[in-house]
DNA sequence: TACATTACTAACCAATCAGTCAGTAATAGC
DNA sequence: GCTATTACTGACTGATTGGTTAGTAATGTA
């Protein structure tokens, strides 16, 4: 059913040029997550975003001023949006150490790697070097963050005595490759 | 030294447009191999490879019919033109199955490996995607007679005892892992 | 109903780049 | 030297696409 649809009666003639403000950024974000996951950053064309969320290209700029600015908005909406939330559990988390990875991985697994977000990563990984600006980005809002916040977790079990005293940075990728795979 | 000084003697004023249908190919060949490598096929731009082997644009087309056509070409000159040879050198080989196998490792990592060329596996893994066309191109050129070589030796091995009767399949996929890493 | 505001559209612009071609200069044949 | 051939050039074209903007229609307010 075409989202034009949605707000309205059946049989109902929808007009042509609905004002949906509140709506638009989300149903934008959605088809630009979809097509960059689907096509990669560079394959992927606003008028291609702006048809598959039902309005024209100009207004695809009205609420994202550039391509880059876009893509962004959907890493931050899809991932780095939630590194506040887990780092606030981290701080709260009564359980074991052990236990606390697990959830991290699980959670991480549940909200993006079984997503259509895990499709950036990939997209990241073959195409971040043509694009230098939204490779930092990347790394700035999601790498770092993520490899800091294993590391606080491997880094509690440690100074607990749960976990062996390994170098933290050698397991952090442990951890993630375990994950990425 | 710029490559239109080599055939000329020092102090000569080199001509500007010289004629050297029998380099040209070669020089075409190395520059694009070295601009696709570094940049990828996308950004890769016709007059880039061009400049870099002292030619103007239309030249580059005088010789390549398309980008593409270009991109093959370095790959067969590269990689799969390679692979008549090593059929043959199969057909011949004399020794054990083992020494076969490590002489095949062997060879593609002194010829492909530890080379360049190397680099146009890590582009079809990262661009394949955007170039259907290409994509075919290598697993047809590339992907596919190395993986019935590898299965032959290892076949071979088999046949004669030397190895244990694993799965096939699944033993060139081991092989390969190993040289890719 | 009349007017003001603004979300939205579509035609437009400008930059990029693969591919073309009319013309030029280096060589070959005489 | 003179002419024919052809390797080569570089200005051009056309298609693509990110980004702009003048104008339009939906909505709010009175």
């Amino acid at each position: 059913m075409p989202l034009s649809q949605i707000c309205c009666e059946p049989g109902a003639t929808p007009p042509k040029r609905a004002r949906r403000k509140q709506a638009r950024p989300g149903e934008l974000l959605d088809a630009a997550l979809d097509l960059f996951v689907e096509k990669g950053f560079a394959a992927t064309r606003m008028e291609e975003v702006a048809e598959r969320a039902g309005v024209s290209k100009g207004t695809v700029f009205l609420y994202f001023p550039s391509k880059e600015d876009l893509f962004k908005a959907v890493v931050r909406h899809n991932i780095s949006g939630q590194f506040p939330q887990w780092n606030a559990e981290f701080e709260s988390f009564q359980g074991s150490s052990a236990d606390m990875l697990r959830y991290c991985m699980q959670t991480w697994w549940d909200r993006v790697g079984a997503t259509k977000a895990s499709g950036i990563s990939k997209l990241m990984i073959s195409e971040g070097r043509n694009f230098p600006e939204i490779a930092a980005f990347y790394q700035l809002e999601v790498v770092t963050p993520g490899h800091k916040l294993i590391q606080r977790v491997l880094q509690r079990g440690i100074d607990q005595g749960e976990f062996r005293a390994v170098d933290v940075n050698q397991a952090v990728y442990g951890v993630i490759a375990s994950m990425v795979f």
